[in-house]
DNA sequence: GACACGCAGGGAAACGCTTTCCAGAAAGTG
DNA sequence: CACTTTCTGGAAAGCGTTTCCCTGCGTGTC
């Protein structure tokens, strides 16, 4: 099991092993043939706690997300897990559920299992032990935003484009009362997204009541229960935005359930284009953010930090690009232009 | 950083200082107070590598599943990690995508790590390595199934109960024409599945022609290319069962795609009972099958291939029961009582 | 007061590996 | 033929822990 294994049936030091294992070149062909060959043999793997005690390098990557169920999030874990493993790094991943307590623990016990850098896509924690590791020097990636600090890498997603494509589409329809749902106004990102919403509508000059702006939570349950509540308004908008996709299929849940059609009397937007978008009833219009984009940059951040030789790529910024999608889950405002509602069953997809 | 700065900052050799991490209740309180002291201002984490190398032991589960993507699966990743956290074990996730050369090297890449023990999720790989395992006695946990041999862990989930009270809800509600759409057969589960529906239906003495079974993928792409043949059928079936949540969505899309009412012209029902399924629209009839049960059994049955002194809980197999959950996907056939259409658009959830 | 006994704490080995240093052999040169 | 140079392989140190063993101190007893 143990190199000592492999020297002793190739007839070889351990050193020699070593040396054929990192394919060190000054070692004798036909030496490092007997090497492999007894390598093969007793299935000798080698062990990387070993080497990475020696090195100082764990090479795994933590990646914290906020919540592993969330359907957005594993769509980020599959990139960014593809491409770690593609240039040599083994990932940790562990969800927060939101909790501080549970991020803390997290990270402390990601640093006790050495990882060489930590990606943290929580969108929005604010914690004094990752302070103290900026002071070290730890390499960290943010999405979204840092701590203000020099030598921090943060993830900038460009939400105020996405939104505001989202925003015209719906006014170029001919929608004038737009409602959103915002995700928890706690989380940063959640404030971006909203904030870009309000600059949208007021650079078309359309006003937004407060009652058309709800908090949710970023999941269904909390687009229904803000759907919910939009149900009840005298005036219902006629369409609304979403925060996050999760909340988008809640709002369509909702509407169903008190039986409103999409997008004959109300149009909804989503945010994220998760997998599921395209699949929900009626096919959901929704402004996409790159997850390849995403796990690329947050790869590449950290490798700057943990690489000495890696090239630098300057930056320290990377710009997350969104867009439209337009799907089924949008149309006309209800009362305009009735002729064209056969849109609401739509003959392909 | 490391015991040696503790030690020295303390005034004590690093054998107290491990004693006192280590909670040895010889080490003198003052002494120990002192270390505390001295581990809260330099910040000291005791490095897991080092541990592991010691103890021969790394604290580490490898999770094997089949894909981070499908909502099924998070949902698994979430109970596993929780347990396996509270019980000091930290989660080693990888997705095979369904390819056994990344299940090949994602187990190599596990064992590297030093993973005390592996559960395999994927619902049907057969490789040589994991004999090799099997055979080293390594603690691995499968589902469903697993190589035939003593000291083996699986466990083992009651397609047939959930599958029959599915088959038996519909027949109740007088639906003879009934179709099914399976997994990819390559996997034991799903012909599992598949299986226990042709049982349940011939129980009933209800036929099912070869053309009521088509193979899917276990996606919701799978569901819709699945639904688009039934559709082409000269006699639709009145209700069709899927096996598994994401086909049952997909089959919902290609159904609304094709303007056919669910239920009012066909039922469907699916199977695990991922969240989402009571999100769908119409929220979806489908058989549950417990994460937290199969995460549970997953835990516990590693811990007692892994730890000397488990309470060995003597079985070497788990049952992990299902059972149906009625949503609104399902309802009479269509033409039979149509007085009870109205079922298609519920004024409750 | 001297000796035995018990126990807390320190020194050192070991875990599996990498890396460095050094010895010895082969080859080349005067 | 002897001496130098080059190159390969072996031996040993060290990474951060845990753990074993032993020292040395304190207490108790005769």
């Amino acid at each position: 099991m143990s190199i000592r294994d492999v020297a002793e049936r190739a007839g070889v030091s351990i050193a020699t092993v070593s040396r054929t294992v990192n394919r060190i070149p000054t070692v004798d062909q036909d030496l490092a043939q007997r090497v492999w060959k007894a390598i093969e043999e007793v299935g000798y793997l080698p062990n990387t706690q070993a080497r990475a005690l020696v090195s100082g390098r764990s090479h795994m990557l933590g990646l914290i997300v906020s919540e592993i169920t969330n359907p957005f999030f594993p769509e980020i874990v599959q990139e960014f897990e593809n491409l770690a493993v593609a240039q040599g790094y083994e990932v940790l991943i562990g969800s927060t559920n939101y909790e501080p307590a549970r991020t803390e623990s997290l990270i402390r016990r990601m640093l006790q299992r050495n990882v060489d850098g930590v990606a943290v896509m929580t969108f929005g924690i604010e914690e004094e032990l990752i302070q103290k590791l900026v002071e070290r020097e730890f390499p960290l990636v943010f999405i979204d935003h840092g701590p203000n600090l020099p030598n921090i890498r943060v993830l900038k997603v460009n939400y105020a484009e996405g939104i505001r494509q989202g925003v015209q589409h719906l006014a170029a329809l001919g929608h004038r009362e737009i409602a959103f749902i915002s995700g928890p106004l706690r989380l940063r990102s959640a404030v971006a997204r909203r904030d870009a919403f309000l600059k949208s509508m007021a650079e078309l000059g359309l006003k937004v009541p407060a009652r058309h702006i709800i908090e949710g939570t970023h999941t269904m349950e909390g687009g229904m229960t803000a759907m919910e509540k939009l149900v009840t308004l005298p005036q219902l908008p006629t369409a609304i935005m979403c925060s996050n996709d999760m909340t988008a299929i809640g709002v369509l849940h909702e509407l169903y359930r008190t039986t409103h059609g999409v997008p004959q009397e109300i149009s909804v937007v989503g945010f994220d284009d998760i997998h599921l978008a395209q699949f929900m009833l009626p096919p959901l219009t929704t402004v996409q953010m790159s997850c390849k984009a995403l796990a690329a940059a947050a790869v590449e951040a950290l490798r700057a930090g943990i690489e000495p030789n890696y090239p630098k790529s300057s930056c320290k910024e990377w710009n997350i690009p969104t867009h439209l999608v337009v799907r089924q889950s949008t149309s006309f405002p209800r009362g305009s232009l009735p002729a064209k509602m056969g849109l609401a069953a739509p003959s392909k997809s």
